[in-house]
Order: C-alpha cells, then sequence, then structure tokens
DNA sequence: TGGGGCCTCAAACGCTAGTTTAAAACGTCT
DNA sequence: AGACGTTTTAAACTAGCGTTTGAGGCCCCA
C-alpha cells in the first residue's frame, strides 16, 4: 500500500463519518478502522486530528474553486463585450460546478455540504478563518459580479442576501436525509441533489433581487 | 440556595455554553462551573446531559410556541371575517415574538438560534425528532396560514422554500459574530438583531413568492 | 430534639479520546 | 546483500469525559 493510498483512504473514510457524525463525534478509531489503517496513520500523515479535518476540506474546495475562479474569469471576459452576466447564469453556473465539478456523483457534494454546516455551526473558529483566507477571493469575485447583476439592490443588503442564500443552501442540504423523510411522506416525491437546486434558484434569485416596492407581486 | 436556583443557574450556564461551544465540546464541568455549582447536580436534577440538552430548547421554545400558537389562532380569526393575512405580516409577527417573547433582550434569541443550529447540524437524530414531535403542530399551523397567504405557490416548492427560509435564519444568526465583524469592516456599520430582521424579511418574502415568470423583475 | 426528605459536596469509577512510542516491515538504493 | 529512510504496527500513555457514590448539611414538622 503507498503512501497516497493510506492517506487517500483516511480522507476517504472521514469525509464521510465527519459529515454524518460531526467534527467531535467522530474518533479517529472509527475513521481508521473504516479506512481499513492503523490507528497512529492519522496523526503520522497528518500531525493531528485538526490538521485532518483542514485536509478534508482543502482536498474538496481547492478543486472546486479552481474550477470556480476559472468559470467566473471566463464571464468577466463576455461582460466586456457586452452587458452584465444574469442572476441566473451566476447561481446556476456555481451550482453546477459544486455538484458536477468532482467528477464523481453529486452525492458527494451534499456530503460536503453537511460539512460547511457543521463548520460554521460550531465553533471552529480558526476553521472558519482559514476557509476565508484561502477561498475568500473566490468568493469576491462572484461577489462583484453579482453586485453588477443587480445594481439595483444596495451593496450592503446584497451583502447580507448573499449570505442568507449560503444559509439557505447549506442548511437545506444538511439535513437532507430527514427532508427528504418528511418530503416522501408528504408529498410522496423522492428528492434528488438536482431537484433540490432546481427548487432553490428560484428562490435564491427571488430572495436576492428582494421583495422591494420597485416589484411585482403575484395573487 | 433553592432548588429552583440551582436548576435555573445550570440551564443558564449550558444555554451560552452549548451555543458558544456545541453540544459535545462543552464538558459538565464547564457548565457546572460557570453555574457555580457541584458537578453532580446536573445528573441530579436532570438526570444526564442528554436531557439537560432537552431541557434547555424546552425552556426556551415552550413560552415561545405559546405565544406563536396563540397569536396565529388570532390571525386565524382575522382571516374568517376578511381576506387572507398578507406574507409580510406572518414573517413579522413570528420574528418579533422570536426575538422579544422572553422579556429579556434579543441577545437571548440569537443565543437559541446558534443552539437550533447545531441541533440541525449535528446529528443529535433523537433531538430533531423530539423536536419536532413537541412543536411540530405550530409550525405546520403556521404553514397552513402560510399557504393561503400565497396561493399560487404549488405546495411542495412552498415546502422547500420555508425550509430554505428557516436555513437562512439559522445560519445567518449562528454565524452573526463573525458576520458582524466583517460587516462592521466592509460597510463601517454595527449590526443589531433588529437590523438582521429588517434585512431578512424582503429576503424571505422575496425568495418565498419566487422568481417566477409572472413576476416582474427589476433593472 | 430528633428523624426524614431534599439537596450539596468531594471523591472516585469506568471509559474513551487523541497522541506518543519503539519495534517491525517495507522498498530502494549502492 | 546490506544499509537506510519511510511507513506500518501494537501497545501504552495521559487527559478528560459523563456518571455514580456515600457521607454530610439543611430545613421542616412532629
Amino acid at each position: 500500500m503507498s503512501q497516497s493510498d493510506t492517506v487517500q483512504r483516511i480522507l476517504d473514510a472521514a469525509e464521510v463519518l465527519f459529515a454524518q457524525k460531526g467534527f467531535a463525534e467522530t474518533s479517529l478509531r472509527a475513521i481508521t478502522s473504516r479506512a481499513g489503517v492503523n490507528l497512529a496513520a492519522v496523526n503520522y500523515h497528518f500531525g493531528s486530528k485538526e490538521a485532518l479535518i483542514q485536509a478534508v476540506f482543502e482536498r474538496y474546495l481547492t478543486p472546486f474553486c479552481q474550477a470556480l475562479d476559472a468559470k467566473l474569469e471566463e464571464l468577466e471576459g463576455e461582460t466586456r463585450s457586452g452587458g452584465d452576466v444574469p442572476l441566473e447564469k451566476l447561481f446556476t453556473v456555481a451550482s453546477r460546478l459544486a455538484l458536477g465539478s468532482h467528477g464523481d456523483e453529486p452525492r458527494r457534494a451534499m456530503i460536503f455540504f453537511r460539512l460547511s454546516g457543521q463548520a460554521y455551526s460550531q465553533p471552529q473558529d480558526h476553521l472558519r478563518a482559514w476557509l476565508r483566507e484561502h477561498y475568500g477571493p473566490v468568493f469576491r469575485r462572484f461577489l462583484a459580479l453579482l453586485r453588477r447583476a443587480v445594481p439595483d439592490v444596495p451593496p450592503m443588503e446584497l451583502f447580507w442576501r448573499v449570505h442568507f442564500s449560503l444559509g439557505a443552501v447549506i442548511f437545506t442540504l444538511s439535513g437532507m436525509e430527514s427532508l427528504q423523510a418528511i418530503s416522501k411522506k408528504d408529498f410522496n416525491q423522492s428528492v434528488t441533489a438536482a431537484h433540490i437546486t432546481q427548487q432553490l434558484l428560484p428562490f435564491v434569485v427571488g430572495g436576492i433581487v428582494g421583495a422591494g416596492p420597485a416589484r411585482e407581486r403575484q395573487a
């Protein structure tokens, strides 16, 4: 078994277990046992449990943010020769990337959203700081394009509404399993990741634009 | 020190610490030390740490849900003699109750939203089940009024959008401290609970109504 | 005054956690 | 083949956890 093999197996197991039971509730013994490696392997390869958590995030986020960054640059190029990127397109691009930029099924993305939810709700302060430091620029780039897509929304309101949207996404996908159960019971319809994204889009777009006086209401 | 005094001091300390550091990361020793009571007091008065967690939720949620239920009944009465309750009013009522139904400052509400976020993102399955069982009826009552407020949104889409909204609220208020720091830096403006609610309302209303083809868009 | 419920307290128990250790196994060069 | 750096292994270590225990204090009523 080569080194990278052990490292990857640990990351795979940790990713799933962290998402399933949280960081504190998942023991290194559970991770190594699932990965089929020795307990000491974590501290040997990563240094500590904390570092392992960061590594899990890094392995997922780095390719995603690179892909997003490239796509955003491409979109910026388009705007130079024409108008602004429409709101829907911005979110469609981001969600398509989040769901499919890893080659594997969107199940992985779901796992990762669960992780993000825990990273945010738990006060892993240094983890949040680390995430912001490493992936902040891409986020700001996205925000800049967004601002031009909805010039009528004041910057501060837009800032908040983006965070609200993030909350809606992460919270929903964090609790997917339970929501699936309810939805199946009440509406007799099972739920896929693509289905949720499809539901999310009009909500987020509607929320970002906001219910201002300048807006026509249904009913 | 009377019994109720010890019990309340434990609940006070637990509420703050759970919100600050999460359930698993908060030890009974930290709670009892902050409360100024003996370590064994928790197991004596509550039975277990798990039961203490439930008690924290119960102490907050029961008065809130009673108040909400009464208010919803009142609103239902109004609809019998007139039209439906407007969307904005439903959310305004709920948020005002959440922020102010406890007599004390809205800081308490914020603490509790953080708790809710952790209850949802962590897989305390029985806790979620317990919450749904005890406070589900009020939620459904709210949902029923909501459905009549936006008859053009299909029930299933409404179901999802309500959960998205819940996510936006809980997620945002969970991470308030860090968001406050960013907001202060970027917009040179401090943030209060009332201010956030004010920002939330147009977002949630806009999201619930959704960005359908029947809707005028800005810009 | 003395007994009986509540409640508090310091101490200990059993257990699991993350981490460390030192020896063994492995693979790769000379 | 032998030496060396890397990786794996089983076992132990320390620390902290939730919980239990039994002695003691408190207060009220007979």
